[in-house]
DNA sequence: TACTTTTATTTGCAGACGCAAGCATTGCTT
DNA sequence: AAGCAATGCTTGCGTCTGCAAATAAAAGTA
């Protein structure tokens, strides 16, 4: 007895937003990241040579082609320097980004925050006691 | 063997994203409403009374209390007469929410599409075939 | 009762997002 | 090669959101 479909996105709802939220507000206080710029470092990191065009960035990261724009030229400035992005030299219309050295430090970092906060979310004993 | 606790939440983030894009393209397309507004109008169906405080209507709904605050006054608007607003009496501070009966209407329409597109999305032969 | 603290909601403000329009570059057709 | 369509990214603009400050009312305290 599978429950209804919607009883089943409900939770599904629930169970992303309180992690979300969690990870979100974590990430936010400790690296000074949204979870969106986490999503696209990570996705970056994954990639064995380090770069991805912006649609396929945009895609991997679930936003909007000028939402990721303006996220890669966040991270990008000067003050940041996570991620640089240079021009396709096959095809002068497309654009790489690619992470940074700072890039990759930042994200290991943060990479242990989002793993302790998941950790006290779904493996800790006194489980869903956070209401 | 389950995967690693990273590898669990995007793969909870994937899924959540990809029912999110959809439910909330149909209901904007079809009902003109946004997901958090329908979460708001499912949770006043919800309760028996039809009404709740602003602050359990904002958890229910997973927004901020100030989201919650403009989007009931959006629904609540003369153009659209989704929802009422009352003080309570006991309590001058807090503020109930109801539903209206255009407001039930307009939900019970929308939950077929919610039904519909969650159905295409999970319940379908050729799943996962949209990318 | 007067004063302080707490609670419930709303408003000011700035950030992030999506859509659609704009620009530049490539590909296709004749 | 010239003209037109398609592609890839960026910019203009309006909306939604959260945080923090403001407001209003209740509760606690002297």
């Amino acid at each position: 007895m599978t429950p209804d479909l919607e009883t089943r996105w409900q939770t599904l709802d629930h169970e992303w937003q309180s992690a979300s939220r969690a990870l979100e507000h974590a990430l936010n206080t400790h690296h000074d990241l949204s979870l969106s710029e986490y999503r696209v470092l990570a996705a970056l990191e994954a990639k064995h040579d380090h770069h991805h065009r912006m649609q396929v960035l945009a895609d991997l990261a679930g936003l909007s082609q000028s939402a990721t724009t303006r996220l890669v030229a966040r991270l990008e400035a000067q003050d940041c320097g996570l991620l640089a992005r240079y021009m396709c030299p096959t095809d002068r219309r497309g654009v790489y980004t690619e992470i940074t050295p700072a890039g990759l430090t930042k994200l290991a970092r943060a990479r242990q925050t989002v793993q302790e906060t998941l950790h006290d979310l779904w493996d800790t004993e006194n489980q869903d006691l956070k209401k």
